[in-house]
DNA sequence: CAGAAAAATGTAAGGGTTTTCAATACCGCG
DNA sequence: CGCGGTATTGAAAACCCTTACATTTTTCTG
């Protein structure tokens, strides 16, 4: 059985093309990449041949040869699709610009999984791997930094100094706001601790406590969901039906959305009782009711200049900077006075 | 540059393993594929030799030996992985299982990108192809026809009766729903038609045509949003904040929510004067306030099914059935009456 | 128009596997 | 001990490309 099913077509390589064309294999690859020695006229010829028989490079061999694959590992937190959206849209259109094919792993968080991703992404040859890292340990990332492979951090600071990383300063934002509410003399906030994101969160709580620390206070205020509770947002409604606190900070929108339901459930109003901040925006930030106040993240961005940094170290190109932190935006909605 | 930047080791090849091992390369690659011919004994020793020299065979070299790649090409509607969340994570976990690499490409509806992406399949020589296709048209999926590529369509119904499929059978599920409104003598029915979803919606369009059709009425009842139309939820506003109507029903949860929100703020009241369903479920239709009655869709499942019947295809194995129905169950919630 | 330099093309050696077919090693038995 | 046969192993072609180097063709100079 040949590619492709049973077509019995004979396979059309280079070496058809060539023969069509009159010339050698060596002049066929040259058009075929776009060389500039080959003469107007016997390119001319080729392109026709490749037209005519259909011709398409064959990758695999070409990557054999060239010994690289212009494909290029992401791996994310399993089932984490409903809200990296828009970074994968920016990573994979980025892609195509630079003519990168995106092989797609999942890793569950907390499963170490990654010696096992590694291991595929050294068997397929893949240039290089792009990790969405929100939800993996530190333990699990440090897997990765055993090998050679070009990275790139997506979401969070690397903890090895080695891998460039591009994320959002989640610390500053958390600061900045715990600072204001601070100010205005607030100071019952919670953050939520979901610890199957550790590396995000711990910027957060990191941001708050810094903010405390500053105002002369000590930060304690943390609602953490134990790794082990499946459903988080039956655990966060169990926690809020009972207790109350002036400002509640989460991490993703059905935190929030969790946490917005069950003071309403419990008759504590939004925002005069309890005020809401979700750290990251989605589309359902906004269509919820009250619309939740959050910070604006550039979420397609982060995609985007993930892979544009790809490019950059797989070219040989000296990437000077290892953090690339990219700016957020806040915005009071409806969850906040 | 070697494969992964500057690493200078000499690269450690099935010859290197043979060496080291003492044997030829043939038989090393008769040890890697498990072959039962090797002497127990020198499998031992070659066992060893790739441990101590850690080699991991070349995936690419394999895949030009073999003439296939273990890797499927897997084609999502552009922005729309806040909605396939399950339906990929389905995918990826059978692929992992059978061994397959999932090469990510997305395409944009309405721009026809399918040619560029056959194209790279092609190349790239994947094994096959899994579209998952509720929002390319008709016109879109007929390129791909073309190509003898083993393809999957995933989500909605082929046209061209070449190639398998896995989808919801959402046409009995809005005629079992309308008929059920209709028997009660609601008939003020609408569908919202997102021409962005051409597909499944001329599905849902068909099926409240036949329950319409039986009871001796005639449907018409559809809010088109024009494909040109950017922000779908302002539309939609924009048309309740006008209309009203008995029971509105929508593919999507953020559809479902614009309705809702729309005709809160104008004081229709749910699910009182108008009733809204939603086809898919999603993690937000249970969040939302109120709860959103909807279909639940086994997702995973089908994400699974489709990666299930692709490996058979690849495989050789004669796949007899072209058509794979999975079943729904409805769940009225808050937003019925 | 010869000869040198430049441009265009061809030859062949990889790149790392799998697999067919041939060769060798080993077994039991007469 | 020799033979047939089976169990192992090895040699080499094939998979389809790129590219350094060699060769041929073209162009230019005097």
């Amino acid at each position: 059985m040949g590619q492709y099913g049973n077509v019995e077509k004979k396979r059309v390589t280079i070496y058809s093309v060539a023969k069509e064309a009159g010339v050698s294999l060596a002049t066929v690859s040259r058009v075929i990449n776009e060389s500039d020695v080959v003469k107007e006229n016997t390119k001319k010829r080729v392109q026709e041949a490749i037209v005519k028989l259909g011709y398409k490079p064959n990758a695999v061999a070409q990557g054999l040869a060239l010994k690289k694959t212009t494909s290029i590992a992401l791996v994310v937190p399993d089932g984490s699709f409903n809200y990296i959206d828009k970074v994968i849209n920016g990573l994979l259109d980025t892609a195509k610009i630079y003519k990168y094919n995106i092989i797609l792993h999942t890793a569950t968080a907390g499963i170490n999984e990654m010696n096992e991703i590694i291991d595929n992404v050294i068997k397929s040859r893949a240039d290089g791997l792009i990790l969405y890292n929100d939800a993996f340990s530190a333990k699990e990332i440090e897997t990765l930094n055993h090998f050679q492979i070009p990275m790139v951090y997506l979401g969070n600071k690397s903890e090895g100094d080695t891998a460039c990383c591009v994320y959002i300063d989640y610390e500053k934002a958390v600061y900045e706001l715990v600072s204001r509410y601070l100010d205005k003399g607030i100071d019952d906030i919670v953050v939520i601790d979901d610890r199957k994101n550790p590396t995000s969160i711990d910027l957060l709580l990191k941001g708050a406590s810094e903010a405390f620390e500053e105002h002369g206070k000590r930060f304690g205020g943390f609602v953490t969901i134990p790794e082990d509770v499946h459903n988080s947002y039956e655990y966060l409604s169990n926690y809020f039906a009972h207790n109350r606190h002036q400002l509640v900070i989460t991490y993703r929108d059905s935190q929030a959305i969790a946490v917005i339901n069950t003071c309403t459930e419990n008759n504590i109003r939004i925002p005069e009782d309890t005020e809401v901040v979700c750290i990251k925006d989605s589309r359902y930030t906004d269509m919820f009711r009250p619309r939740i106040s959050s910070f604006i993240v550039p979420s397609y961005d982060l995609g985007a200049l993930a892979m544009r940094i790809m490019t950059k170290l797989l070219s040989g190109d000296i990437v000077r900077d290892k953090e690339f932190k990219l700016n957020y935006v806040y915005k009071a909605k409806e969850t906040t006075k």
